[in-house]
DNA sequence: TAGATTGTTAATCGATTAACAATC
DNA sequence: TAGATTGTTAATCGATTAACAATC
């Protein structure tokens, strides 16, 4: 959509963090809020809130600052909360019930409508209300369903090679959950949630701060 | 422990990265690695490799590399993996679940020695060989136990007043999975997993590379 | 209109990359 | 010893912060 100068990552990823901010405004009936008092609030620096949010446009107004429910819509857009996401969980452990399960990121508008396993047991059974399904149909089923986003919780051995056939199969992101890194061609998305790596950095935090 | 110049969340957050590669050459025995070589299988610079390392010491040799069991063992130290942290989970959910069994964050020296909720139709009941216990246990667990780290998998409207308590009880650190920001004393570690941030950011990368 | 606050340009700060003397 | 490669200092690049003219 917004393709100006090549946002950085770091921008992009405060952009759901205002959006948190904003909802729980937009709970308390707040209509609009500056930039000064929306940093005091998030612990940032209100010329870093204004820079930021001129990468994809202008959304405020001289002196009154943000209208909270335009902002909220438009940073929403942005994210692509709004495109009806298509989200396919492969791998029907914890973490895959967990996604499935997950009301916020229902909420945020990422829809998971298929979930896929290896485990003959688990098939026909269901997930919320979403039946288990054999991996073997996973490529018909992405086909047929238009399916944008494969979330990968499966063992890490296996990840790279599913992952290679969500890519064949038209898959447009992935989202990992093993820990290994992914290399696909660009034009795949592909984010990582590495939780070991998180507790590392927290073990890092718990010596050092 | 080496508590030098303050060193960035960049590197701290590249330190697992490492180690996960290291692994990986451990695994196929291979002995010592130049930071040419370790950048080429990592996409960063080699430069961008020795000026990390040399925030925590001098782990290389002229002429020769880096051991690889060696820098192995260096990281995992720094991040703290040979600590024995000890770990609750609050929150007996998916997300709780699948940390608990995690073999991943396991081997990396987090143990997970106790789960907690509210719900008393899980009390009593086990995840892997840990017995779900009521969260009114949880301060007298904390003490005696000597617990490190919580992590809080429980909806987020409890979050707060949960994380506060972990305070008063004398943790060291949280692993926060709830969509909101915690405001706690400095002198308290946290990292947050956010995953409907990490997808609305996947979201975001569809739409624009 | 006067005050408030934006969007943007310029200045600063920090992180990454390049270069190289030290040394294995 | 000669070649390789480190750790570190200097240069560059990018991100954050400050300043301010534009304008609601």
């Amino acid at each position: 959509m917004n393709s100006r100068k090549e946002v950085s990552e770091a921008v992009i990823r405060r952009l759901p963090k205002y959006l948190r901010c904003l909802g729980e405004l937009k709970s308390k009936k707040v209509l609009r809020i500056s930039s000064k008092e929306l940093s005091e609030r998030m612990s940032l620096t209100a010329s870093q809130i204004r820079q930021d949010l001129s990468c994809f446009g202008e959304f405020g107004q001289q002196g009154y600052g943000y209208n909270i429910e335009y902002l909220n819509e438009s940073i929403s857009k942005i994210l692509g909360t709004y495109n009806g996401f298509k989200v396919i969980v492969i791998g029907a452990g914890n973490m895959g019930t967990a996604i499935t399960k997950s009301d916020r990121i229902k909420n945020r508008g990422f829809n998971v409508v298929g979930i896929f396993d290896n485990n003959k047991d688990l098939i026909g059974t269901t997930i919320g209300n979403i039946k288990i399904q054999h991996i073997d149909k996973v490529k018909e089923f992405i086909k047929s369903n238009k399916i944008d986003i494969a979330a990968l919780t499966i063992p890490k051995e296996q990840t790279e090679k599913i992952a290679e056939k969500m890519v064949t199969y038209g898959i447009k992101g992935l989202w990992n959950f093993s820990a290994i890194e992914l290399k696909l061609p660009e034009h795949i998305a592909i984010e990582n949630v590495h939780l070991s790596d998180s507790i590392m950095v927290l073990g890092y935090k718990i010596n050092n701060e």
